[in-house]
DNA sequence: CTTTAACCGAGACGGTACGTCGTGTCTTAAC
DNA sequence: GTTAAGACACGACGTACCGTCTCGGTTAAAG
């Protein structure tokens, strides 16, 4: 099974660019290529396990013995769980739609929130929430968690806020980084609040809630 | 030093009504009564050490040792970690002002989002959300710490809200649950963004922003 | 099922009597009285244990659990585990044939090593050196043991020896005490060699050897 | 200090060829390879702590922390107490006369018994009756037991014993193995029956015993 | 075409914590 | 004043992972 395979069966769907993995090191000279192989065996075991396992009974320790890797190879290139299953992830999300762009801010806001609604959706909506919080709790993977996830959805859904400030489609009392704490703060807070997936029509009522809200 | 007086220093404050801490086992003949001083060594001692460390860092061992107390004590009336934290959390919260109740729709809104933004200030509202984030993963603790901690504050605000409607001060196409979960979420997803305890400013914004939502 | 059929199913055979498992409170003036029925009980438990378990294997615990008696009130009665053993093991002896008397030094010293013999066949055997060998590595219970079991064997020996030194039918050269060593120490280095209960040919053998070594 | 010298405190002593610890690993190819360093380590603590304490009280815990070792690293090798206490005590036995031949029976005879006594004597006799007793309930280190430390001593006895009936020196009734039972029986009676050391005599006696028993 | 150096798998290492079990002591109410 | 019930402090169990480390063995560009 090719890598794209298996990581088709989770149901998380974004638009990156496939970027590498880690920083690449520049121009290193000479010395034995990193081996694509186990990468992609690595992500691939991570994302398969995934789909059987909370982000917490998961263990590098199994990742490497399922890979058929060493242990260093992981911590060679990962510092710790929630990076390599951000990057697991974050695979997956390449087959997508892109990120919306043109038209009226309203459409703009229906279009970005069910897109983010796809994303959290099934079982993919269920491991982000869990390495969401299994990256409390340490500064750092707490940071690299909004930076390698969410950062672009604040992003952009900021944006589609101020341009409907400025357009008049939304009031100008709109206060843009609260309004967004709050469209994703409800996603998370019903992602954490019980072992279901995402509610369909709760992705349906936000997106006609934010409309509301927003004008 | 009391109980009271080494739980006051978290800054954590709700009337509760210092209810008991695990359910009483009701009529219990005989057998050596449970012992009280062990239960509060061991509620304080956590306490403390939530001042100093983070949920995840915090093990039933070192709680254990610390308090002076069998490993087995701990585990005899508290099944998880989670559930003792949420218990030493509990008992602070009892010095505190009682639930809103009377007054116009607008006003009680304002002071129940105070009364709930003072819990989340400081080192509690981080302790909230790292118990927030241990009990994901599992079923039985994610549905406690709602239990525990956020039904009450989700009826309160509920019931707000339905009175707003029903008085002509909110909007009657306002989404009732869908706010709860914007308003709270937008709280802990404020906290679990970074390592830095809640923003004054954002307490304040975000209960501007929810009065301008519910009109 | 009384005590009696409980017990009977042990094959250890003795015929010492009855006497009371621990020494009598003598006339103890008020208070609630001794409760035979959980002494029974206790012993009869621990019993009916030691023919599914080693003796490694049970617990004061499990006992007091199976036997519906407090620990405490086995704790009261007896100091640990193997003089609790000791005394269960000693009831079932009681149905036994009397120490051997009279006749000839060789027919007695047969009869005496049949005798222990039959102590030592089947789970009998295995329990009481699995008593002799948890008694080890405390010098009470260590004592113990030999007091409560192995000293009336021992003597009857010793004085089936003399006798026979002293009437001419055993060599004068006779070590006495040693030989009790080399007989007894036989029959448990047997029974603590292999997992199986005492071979039948063992107990013949040892017996003509016996004869031949003492004259 | 070498584990030679650690080792040498302990009186056990006996001419087996410092043979591996454990079974050696067949041409393990690649991994980290076992540590010596950690092995002497546990091994001379363990020693270092049968001088002090019975085997009952010695914990594989204790052990860990005392060598400043993983738990884990003993029980990588070590499947039980009784298998590292028997690798320990086997250690300091190397340093020993070489098991006896040559000669006429009658003096092989007094010499092995001689050189079995010197194991026994002092803390290492205690030492070897503890192991044995900590080595019953269970089959497998029962088993482990003999094989480890006793089956060498039983053969060379037996064999002395063929070729004293064989040379017409032993009479040609003599059941050899009941007489190695009763031989090493007695021995391992004796250091079962009080807690001191095997009495000096004692091992006098028995020699002469065993050599007035076989002709 | 050999050196050099980073890579890789395997897996041992010192640790920490887990959740359980049993010890022997204690503290009740009931009898 | 004993009893059943059962809580208590303690210590050890054997297991799981952590993140680090050491091996023998690739692998490929640089000399």
């Amino acid at each position: 099974m090719t890598a794209q395979a298996a990581q088709a069966s989770i149901e998380i769907n974004q638009n990156n660019t496939a970027e590498p993995v880690v920083e690449e090191a520049i121009a290193r000279s000479n010395g034995r290529p990193r081996s694509e192989k186990s990468m992609q065996a690595i992500l691939d075991t991570t994302n398969k396990m995934l789909l059987m396992s909370s982000v917490r009974d998961i263990s590098i320790e199994s990742v490497a013995k399922k890979a058929g890797v060493g242990k260093t190879t992981i911590y060679r290139w990962w510092p710790n769980k929630v990076s390599l299953v951000l990057d697991a992830i974050s695979g997956p999300m390449n087959s997508l739609p892109a990120p919306v762009s043109g038209g009226n801010p309203k459409d703009l806001l229906e279009k970005q929130l069910e897109r983010f609604a796809r994303v959290c959706r099934g079982r993919g909506g269920k491991i982000i929430a869990e390495v969401y919080a299994e990256s409390q709790g340490n500064a750092e993977t707490q940071a690299l968690f909004f930076e390698k996830f969410m950062v672009q959805h604040e992003e952009i859904l900021a944006s589609i806020l101020e341009q409907g400030k400025s357009s008049g489609d939304f009031r100008t009392t709109l206060n843009t980084a609260l309004t967004v704490d709050m469209i994703y703060g409800a996603f998370f807070y019903q992602l954490m609040s019980n072992p279901n997936p995402l509610d369909q029509n709760f992705a349906n009522e936000i997106i006609l809630e934010a409309l509301r809200i927003c004008k």
